[in-house]
RNA sequence: GGUCCCAUCGUCUAGUGGUUAGGACACCGGCCUUUCACGUCGGUAACAGGGGUUCAAGUCCCCUUGGGAUCACCA
């Protein structure tokens, strides 16, 4: 156990630790593709603890893999972070840049002997490896390379990290509960490769140590890292941080999250009219929770939140339960906000939203029916096109020449009314009901069909408000015309 | 195969020895209603199996089974 040397615990009362011992949290991506669903938790995970602590969150771009990182990828993270409000106290830092610190840090293991230089080829332990896999051994490094006495400048080689043969490694996982591993399955892992660049197992130690990291929260794919991890921290004479291993998350079919379960990126979600606010609710109650609580603002998460309370197991992504969210944050939100975001999904549909009623006053009539940005703006289609079509069927059921009595007298009677909200249009329907002896639907029903083309729609007076009067009228006069034209039946 | 991790409704989970095993999503039904939704009320549905420990086990221990991660000159 290392708990011996563990990080001092913030105390939020006493000011005196707080500044002494702020707590320090990172989040580590390599940019090699988007910001994906389980990076994305493991960052906000550390961004909570870390405001919830007040404590430093720190990015730091893993790139030492110069071939498959690119600048794309960075932007893409970045963007995702900045979309899910997951902001950092310092960085970014970049991997890159410390190459030359590493290389110091190398020589000075090779300078005390805790690191060799090996001479196998990749080839020579790829054999050995598949042959030991055949033959039901441990796929270790041999050690072939371990005890040469002698120095071989000329011939390529690369550096390992000389690991203990015997004795434990240990740690208290924050999540997981204490883990423990013989250092005999541990073997001596490369350092640096054969063209002199440092490999990860090796960069994250020297980061997180120089970088003062007192916590690490990661993937639980790293747990079989975190003991080789923990002998290089000893070996370099560094404290080791706290570990807290997040479970992964999974797909339907309890498989790594993958496409084929859906969008794995963060982004793809916002592109699919999801807010921000709802994939960090969902994110953060996948395998976390707060009682039988569901519904957590930002302020209650930060307040909320511990790592403890995170669960071990694995978790499958449920988008129905996303969309639920997602649907009651459209409820709650603020119209004027959600008008601005649907502004994109609306041009994507070849509507100026600039020319028709106020998009607020369009978002609050469908912040009830609609889950994503998407179907708010599908179901908004119709305030901004005057051609639209009439759905046959609706239009064979409502708009009939019996109904265009009754819309044509309702034109009338709104045309007449002097001020247009909700509550006077309600009351212009009900009275003509009551004048022409008609239940409301009789008239409600063709309204809509005339005013929106369909019949499923919001509620009929407010359409008639946010349409406005004049719009209205030409409305029902054009479906006047084609009510009076169809049959009768 | 070695090592490591995990195991409560279909899914996310509450539960820290004594509960009619709770909530949420989804699903089914009632109500509300100008359509569609929303809302609301109710329902179906779980402790993987086997041994222990204990007066008492979903809760503690062991084994089995099942799932997953990892075993790179990737991160």
């Amino acid at each position: 156990m290392n708990n011996y040397r563990m990080t001092p615990i913030l105390k939020l009362n006493d000011n005196f630790e707080v500044s002494m011992n702020k707590i320090r949290l990172r989040f580590a991506p390599s940019p090699t593709g988007y910001l994906h669903i389980g990076g994305a938790r493991t960052a906000l995970f550390n961004w909570l603890l870390a405001k919830k602590l007040k404590g430093v969150f720190i990015l730091r771009i893993e790139d030492t893999d110069v071939a498959r990182s690119t600048q794309e990828s960075v932007d893409a993270i970045l963007q995702g972070m900045e979309w899910l409000g997951l902001d950092w106290d310092e960085g970014p830092f970049y991997q890159s840049d410390n190459f030359p610190l590493y290389k110091e840090y190398v020589q000075k293991l090779l300078d005390e002997g805790k690191a060799y230089r090996c001479y196998c080829t990749a080839e020579e332990l790829e054999a050995k490896r598949e042959r030991a896999m055949k033959e039901g051994r441990k796929p270790k490094y041999d050690g072939t390379c371990r005890n040469l006495t002698v120095a071989d400048a000329g011939r390529p080689s690369v550096v390992r990290f000389r690991a203990p043969e015997e004795g434990v490694t240990a740690f208290n996982d924050l999540i997981k509960g204490p883990i423990s591993f013989n250092n005999e399955e541990l073997d001596d892992l490369i350092i640096e490769r054969s063209d002199g660049t440092p490999t990860y197992n090796f960069v994250v130690v020297i980061d997180d140590a120089s970088m003062g990291i007192s916590m690490v929260i990661r993937g639980d794919d790293h747990i079989n890292n975190t003991p080789r991890q923990i002998l290089l921290y000893e070996a370099l004479g560094k404290a080791v941080p706290q570990f807290a291993h997040v479970p992964m998350i999974l797909g339907s079919d309890k498989t790594r999250l993958s496409k084929r379960h859906g969008a794995t990126s963060v982004m793809a979600y916002r592109d699919m009219g999801f807010l921000p606010e709802a994939m960090v609710n969902y994110l953060v109650r996948l395998g976390w929770s707060f009682g039988d609580e569901e519904i957590f603002s930002r302020e209650d998460l930060i307040e909320k939140f511990s790592i403890e309370a995170v669960g071990k197991s694995a978790g499958v992504f449920n988008p129905d339960k996303l969309l639920w969210l997602n649907a009651h944050y459209i409820k709650n939100g603020d119209p004027e906000r959600l008008a601005g975001l649907l502004v994109p999904f609306l041009n994507e549909r070849g509507v100026d939203p600039d020319a028709g009623p106020s998009l607020p006053a369009v978002v609050k009539t469908l912040q009830e029916r609609a889950r994503t940005m998407i179907e708010m703006a599908d179901g908004a289609l119709f305030y901004f096109r005057e051609d639209y079509e009439f759905d046959e069927a609706a239009a064979e059921k409502f708009l009939t020449p019996e109904s265009s009595i009754l819309l044509a007298e309702l034109k009338i009677r709104l045309s007449a009314l002097e001020s247009f909200d909700a509550e006077t249009i309600g009351a212009a329907f009900k009275q003509l009901c009551t004048d022409m002896g008609v239940k409301l639907p009789q008239v409600a029903q063709p309204a809509r069909v005339a005013l929106t083309g369909k019949t499923a729609a919001p509620g009929i007076f407010e359409v008639v408000e946010t349409l406005g009067k004049k719009v209205t009228l030409t409305r029902l006069d054009r479906a006047v015309a084609v009510a009076k034209n169809l049959p009768v039946h």
